[in-house]
DNA sequence: ACTGATGCGTC
DNA sequence: GTCGGAC
DNA sequence: GTCCGACGACGCATCAGT
């Protein structure tokens, strides 16, 4: 059987680099599946989009930093070409994920300079791309995911949910293609994290409720940590929105969950810090990724678990119920302090109330959901849509950095800051927001004011002002502030406003201490 | 033993 | 996570 | 409607360097 050679992934992609067409990169992208041996379609369909190694093998582990010694290194010596398979490539980066302990990274480094010693300067660059994730091909998960059902002559949305449930697009390859499953039948099953269904985006009430029909349900949106709580007989494990295993950081809600009575299932919900009101996200950001103290930090910053869904019960799958029904079940097996704040509304006043009453409470704000919807694994469904409060400030630039990809030639990110004492403090950066004129608008506005000339970023007298939103302020331990905007994106480009119009760095410490007043500070 | 850079996860 | 552009 | 790719904030673990 012939071996699949990193170099027609690199022309395949190259072509489909080529052409705007989703239609056609879908049809470039299927045509070469429908030619690849069985054995080796996993690693191939992971590689077409860019990923090194299976979606729950955990990471490389070496990146950009590391990477230009043996890019310049390999780069002379790629004398040979079409040596490499995607075999080999594929177990090469596993090996380089699985190396450990002191001198970890130049091992690493050593293993892929290995690899790349046999490669053609076009596979270098390819291979550097997946680990620094620039290939940009225009093609990645959901168009693969298109070919692949295109290779087989089954429909799309079935192969999207086989992707929800199997979370890694080799194993659906393998599974549709390959016609083969290795072990693992593409069914909703406790203890297989799946890509949880995620909510559309609104401004506002009266634009959500455009489009899910009353009656509907409102609920609580708590910032804090998606997770998937599986439950088998006695067995009880945590996942996150990607399929990360936090089992281990999250006691507490393991012993909640003890609570609910079932012999086996899945359910969706949110973790958040909280005492006696919620604490902000960075302070549950503590306990996800902890591994060292966790009981000490469990007592430091207590979390509660919040669910709204339930997936699977007692052996049986219930994504294919409407959301209400979904809802019954699982009032009928969790504790009511369980389960997130919700109510059905039949009038938008009735929203704008719940939105209110969340807010106030120090939550993020409400998600709407169609009462008739069934549960979508890994769709952004306008049957769930999430509105959340903003603020805007003015802010004025103080520095830019040039873009990269489609934003190559232009002043892109744009560093903020707001009025202090002596001069102006920045408070973050942004490069959303910005239409391709505007992109263009303010690069020739910079460029007139740059002070200084960093190369990859310039300098600029405070002279251009941006109306800027954002989610909340965060204590920043980083900008000498001690506050950063999240989520910050452009309203608009203020060339009516000067420097001396910016909002103050008081200013925005008092909206800072206003979050403060319906959320709670961190215990000592 | 400590500090800072880096990677990678959460949003 | 948000956003604009492109299909 | 859907997908893609521009890149933001923080916190923890790990590794490199002193």
């Amino acid at each position: 059987m012939r071996s699949v050679m990193l170099s027609e992934v690199v022309s395949v992609l190259s072509r489909i680099r080529a052409t705007a067409s989703k239609n056609e990169k879908i049809f470039i992208a299927a045509d070469f599946l429908a030619s690849v041996p069985r054995d080796q379609l996993a690693d191939t369909a992971r590689l077409m989009i860019g990923q090194l190694l299976p979606s729950d093998f955990g990471s490389p582990g070496i990146g950009f930093a590391d990477l230009k010694a043996v890019r310049d290194i390999t780069l002379q010596k790629s004398l040979f070409s079409e040596r490499l398979t995607v075999a080999r490539v594929a177990e090469a980066f596993k090996t380089i994920s699985s190396i450990s302990g002191r001198k970890a990274r130049q091992r690493k480094a050593s293993v892929l300079r290995g690899l790349l010693i046999d490669a053609t300067r076009e596979e270098i660059e390819f291979l550097l791309g997946c680990m620094t994730g620039d290939v940009r091909a225009g093609f990645s998960e959901g168009l693969l995911i298109e070919a692949i059902a295109k290779a087989s002559g089954r429909e799309a949305s079935a192969v999207r949910e086989m992707f929800g449930i199997l979370t890694d697009v080799g194993r659906v390859a393998d599974a549709v293609l390959g016609g083969g499953d290795k072990g693992r039948a593409a069914v909703l099953e406790p203890m297989r994290p799946v890509k949880l269904m995620l909510a559309e985006p609104s401004m506002n009430i009266r634009q959500a409720l455009a489009s899910v029909s009353l009656p509907a349900a409102v609920e609580y949106k708590l910032d804090g940590i998606r997770v998937q709580i599986h439950i088998s007989r006695d067995q009880i494990r945590i996942f996150s929105r990607r399929q990360t295993d936090v089992t281990d950081a999250l006691p507490e809600i393991v012993e909640a969950v003890r609570a609910v009575s079932v012999s086996s299932a899945i359910l969706d919900g949110e973790v958040i810090a909280f005492t006696d009101k919620p604490l902000p996200f960075q302070e549950v950001m503590r306990r996800v990724t902890r591994e060292k103290d966790v009981m000490g930090e469990a007592e430091r910053t207590p979390v509660r678990l919040f669910l709204f869904d339930v997936l699977y019960l007692d052996g049986e799958p219930l994504i294919d119920l409407a959301y209400e029904e979904r809802i019954e079940r699982l009032k009928r097996i969790a504790p009511a302090e369980l389960l997130v704040p919700r109510k059905i509304i039949a009038s938008e006043a009735d929203a704008e109330r719940f939105l209110e009453k969340s807010l106030s409470e120090g939550h993020e704000g409400v998600l709407i959901k169609s009462l008739k919807g069934i549960y979508q694994l890994d769709r952004r469904s306008a049957d769930w849509i999430k509105v959340k409060e903003h603020i805007t400030i003015d802010a004025v630039v103080i520095g830019a950095e040039w873009g990269h990809g489609r934003r190559s030639n232009w002043l892109s990110n744009y560093h903020l800051g707001v009025k202090s004492r002596d001069g102006f403090v920045m408070v973050g950066k942004t490069f959303k927001g910005v239409s391709d004129a505007e992109l263009k608008r303010l690069t020739d506005l910079l460029l007139m004011e740059v002070e200084e000339d960093h190369g990859s970023w310039v300098k600029v007298r405070p002279n251009i002002v941006l109306e800027i939103a954002f989610n909340e302020i965060q204590r920043s331990p980083k900008y000498p502030s001690g506050m950063a905007l999240r989520f910050a994106r452009v309203v608009r480009i203020r060339e009516d406003k000067s420097a001396d119009d910016v909002t103050t760095e008081e200013e925005l410490r008092r909206i800072m201490q206003q979050q403060f007043l319906s959320k709670a500070e961190r215990m000592k």
